[in-house]
DNA sequence: CTAACCGCTGTTTTT
DNA sequence: CAGCGGTTAG
């Protein structure tokens, strides 16, 4: 993007005809607004209308659920570039989401009447990566620096490791990219990490990897997703000029969802918002209550500190709700009054809506039936003329999703499961993005390792890593240690004519991408390569389809007019606007799930175990018990007009079925706005009688995390009946049986009409 | 350097 | 159960 300036205000501006434009528009306001309220103020409630008017000093907005909060924010942009406080340029306004930018973007214009164009409107990674690529040096980068995937990052720290010889089995590189990650979540560079900070992990060695990792990445001239913050963070911290610069820049910040920020944001975000002389214009909008990314780094505690980090700060809480009815908001309510440490808040009804339905509560015996009653929920929803995609199914984990895909295609209902793998995530995309990667950056050693081989070239492992010893002795990058070893005849045969029709493949592409442009240069340089031939020689059934996939990113490239711009897009939006028009069912996680509303929510497997999930309490304690409660809060506040939740009696989990309870969070809705159909009675009440669950159960236990014995436990609801081999049993799925055999608490039974099973013992009924 | 096999390990994922 | 990574055998 480039950026003009305007001579007049000393200010870097945006495209300078937008400049022109709005300020033009600016100085009509007052003919064109003679009223006192503006048309775009009017209908605001009080609280949104104080959310909006507050223009000067810190303001935190805590906006619940389906308050209108995006509404908020938008006008509020608005309203200060109406009001004529702020040119375009001069407001920052960050988000989480590469869709909640755009949809800030969009309805900005349409308030504004105009396209809304070079702001510093985008998420917290893009506008790091546009300030990163003015200020690369400060960090050893240079402006063209590639940004790394998961990937990728994992295979970098994976050959840092090496030299450490560490036990990947004892320490995983995987962990130890969490830590990493960790660190730089919270603004510590390699040099910041004092020995309180430190990890025991791999015998203390963590620290001298993570420097090595760094190093490692600059002198790939590349980033990972967390550089762009933590780079962008200490060049702020440690350039006065360049945070001058940007203070000049920014009058105003607008914050997004400012519960999930991390320590590196917060610190990123106080840098620009404090100003040695003047108040901090810094607007955040947020909710403690839906705070469900803490385990990704971001920190509660940035929204709850809030009052104290910004003195003099205004609070305005938005609880009027307009999405729900009153059962399913006093529902909801209630469930997340149970978590501690709240900045307390209450959704309201915000219109005067009939009580709508109590929340359904479902119990049913497994997973299929689960699905079963979903799909019939929604064939009969269907049948009263609500259309697909006013229903989701939430659920807590992806693989969850299974069950209810099979049975919607069964009885031929169509449906979308929303976070699948993304289209920039398939192989052939990855492949053809690494090669363009080399033509932009031919220090991307990792772009370089993923197709020097590819297609198969006869260049294995072994002749890489030659090229890396090589490369480290020159030193320079991969490619230049090829390009070296093909001048002094050190190759031979097969490998040589391989790698050199390669080298010569991104010569005539580089050539190409001068004169021609990046469009063809990329067709030829995946033609050249004999990348795309190898597709088309594959005989397997998916090839066309990935031919099809490469020819749409070629076509996704021509909208950009850079290389770089375009890899820069692919690595920080990574989203393909999926087309929402066709009418389905969304099937998603709830974490998915949140900013979303439907008409009717399904909420399956709200069991022990599954959710709140095991995993996460074990890990986390009570932290992670709240963390899930508002997960499920999440939830039920997605929901305008129906929320069903499911729970089953026994789910199969891996290869074995396992018994389990209701989840807790089904006993703290109040039982006032709830109707209890099906097996839940019984299961509620058995579930009371055992001793445990809900007052000592797992929630405090001490058990080693990451022990075997940590994964959903089988609870015994009915003691285990001892059942001797020739008994017959009776199996509500399977009918009677005979015992033929025994595996611990499991029965092989012969079943009348159904063959030999293994059961566990205690879901028969023993009749002889 | 590839192909077959064993055994382990299973959340959530805005960028 | 199923997918992946790592090892081993050809």
């Amino acid at each position: 993007m480039s950026l003009g300036s305007c001579a007049a205000c000393q200010i870097d501006l945006g495209i300078s005809v937008g400049h022109d434009r709005i300020s033009l528009y600016i100085g009509r306001v007052p003919q064109d607004l003679p009223s006192p309220t503006p048309e775009y103020l009017s209908r605001l409630n009080p609280e949104q209308r104080r959310a909006i008017e507050t223009t000067e000093g810190p303001l935190l907005i805590l906006a619940g659920a389906g308050t209108g909060k995006t509404r908020v924010l938008t006008t509020r942009f608005a309203h200060i570039l109406l009001t004529g406080r702020a040119y375009p340029s001069q407001i920052l306004a960050v988000t989480f989401t590469n869709k909640a930018a755009r949809e800030m973007r969009e309805r900005v214009s349409a308030i504004l009447g105009e396209p809304a164009e070079g702001l510093w409107l985008g998420t917290f990674h893009s506008i790091c990566a546009r300030m990163l690529r003015r200020h690369a040096e400060y960090v050893g980068l240079t402006s063209s620096f590639n940004i790394l995937d998961t990937d990728d990052q994992i295979r970098l720290l994976k050959q840092v490791m090496e030299p450490w010889k560490i036990d990947t089995k004892r320490w995983p590189q995987n962990q130890l990219m969490g830590i990493i990650q960790r660190w730089k979540d919270r603004g510590l560079t390699p040099d910041r990490v004092t020995s309180a900070e430190d990890s025991d992990f791999a015998n203390g060695h963590a620290l001298a990897i993570y420097r090595a990792y760094q190093e490692r990445l600059i002198a790939l001239n590349t980033c990972d997703f967390g550089d762009l913050m933590l780079h962008m963070t200490e060049i702020l911290r440690n350039q006065s000029n360049v945070l001058a610069q940007y203070h000049r820049i920014f009058r105003y910040i607008l914050v997004d969802e400012y519960q999930d920020t991390n320590t590196v944001q917060y610190l990123w975000l106080r840098l620009l918002a404090k100003r040695e002389h003047g108040p901090s214009n810094i607007a955040c909008v947020g909710d403690d209550d839906q705070s469900i990314y803490s385990w990704r780094g971001a920190e509660v505690e940035n929204i709850l500190r809030f009052e104290k980090d910004f003195p003099g700060a205004e609070v305005v809480r938005l609880e009027r709700n307009y999405r729900s009815t009153a059962q399913i908001l006093a529902a909801a309510a209630g469930l997340i009054a149970h978590n501690e440490g709240r900045l307390g808040k209450t959704l309201r009804p915000g219109r005067d809506d009939a009580q709508g339905e109590k929340v359904q509560i479902i119990g049913v015996r497994d997973s299929d039936e689960e699905a079963r009653i979903v799909g019939g929920a929604i064939e009969h929803l269907r049948g009263d003329g609500h259309s697909l995609s006013e229903s989701a199914i939430l659920m807590r984990a992806g693989f969850q999703t299974r069950p209810f895909e099979e049975r919607l295609m069964m009885i031929g209902i169509p449906y979308r499961v929303v976070g699948g793998l993304r289209f920039y995530e398939r192989s052939e995309i990855r492949d053809c993005l690494a090669y363009l990667r080399v033509l932009s950056q031919p220090a991307d050693d990792l772009a370089f390792e993923r197709i020097i081989n590819l297609p198969k070239r006869g260049v294995g492992a072994v002749a890489v890593q030659k090229l890396h010893t090589q490369a480290r002795a020159l030193p320079g990058p991969l490619t230049a240690a090829v390009v070296w070893q093909i001048q002094e005849g050190l190759l031979k045969g097969k490998s040589k004519e391989a790698l050199d029709g390669l080298m010569a493949a991104f010569q005539r592409a580089k050539a190409t991408l001068e004169t021609e442009g990046h469009v063809v240069a990329a067709e030829q340089l995946l033609e050249d390569s004999g990348y795309l031939q190898m597709w088309r020689d594959d005989r397997s059934v998916e090839a066309p389809g990935r031919l099809d996939n490469i020819r749409e990113l070629l076509r996704a490239l021509g909208e950009f007019g850079t290389l770089q711009g375009f890899l820069e897009h692919v690595a920080l939006v990574m989203d393909t606007e999926s087309e929402t028009s066709d009418d389905k069912v969304s099937l998603m996680t709830l974490h998915g799930a949140k900013g979303l509303e439907f008409d009717t929510v399904f909420l399956p497997g709200w069991e022990e175990g599954v959710f709140p999930s095991q995993r996460s309490l074990d890990e986390g304690g009570n932290r992670a018990l709240e963390e899930e409660r508002r997960l499920a809060y999440v939830g039920l506040t997605r929901a305008r007009r129906r929320a069903i939740v499911l729970h089953a009696a026994s789910r199969r989990i891996y290869a074995n079925w396992q018994s389990s309870m209701p989840s807790r969070f089904i006993e703290e809705i109040p039982s006032e706005y709830v109707q209890l159909t099906g097996q839940a009675f019984e299961t509620r009440r058995q579930a009371a009688a055992a001793p445990s669950m809900f007052a000592s159960g797992p929630l405090t236990s001490t058990r080693p995390s990451g022990f075997r014995a940590s994964r959903p436990k089988i609870h015994d609801v009915k003691p285990e009946p001892t059942v001797a081999i020739g008994a017959t049993v009776f199996h509500h799925r399977f009918g009677e049986g005979t015992v033929i055999g025994a595996d611990g608490s499991q029965l092989h039974i012969n079943f009348e009409n159904g063959g030999v099973k293994r059961v566990m013992a205690n879901f028969v009924e023993i009749r002889s």
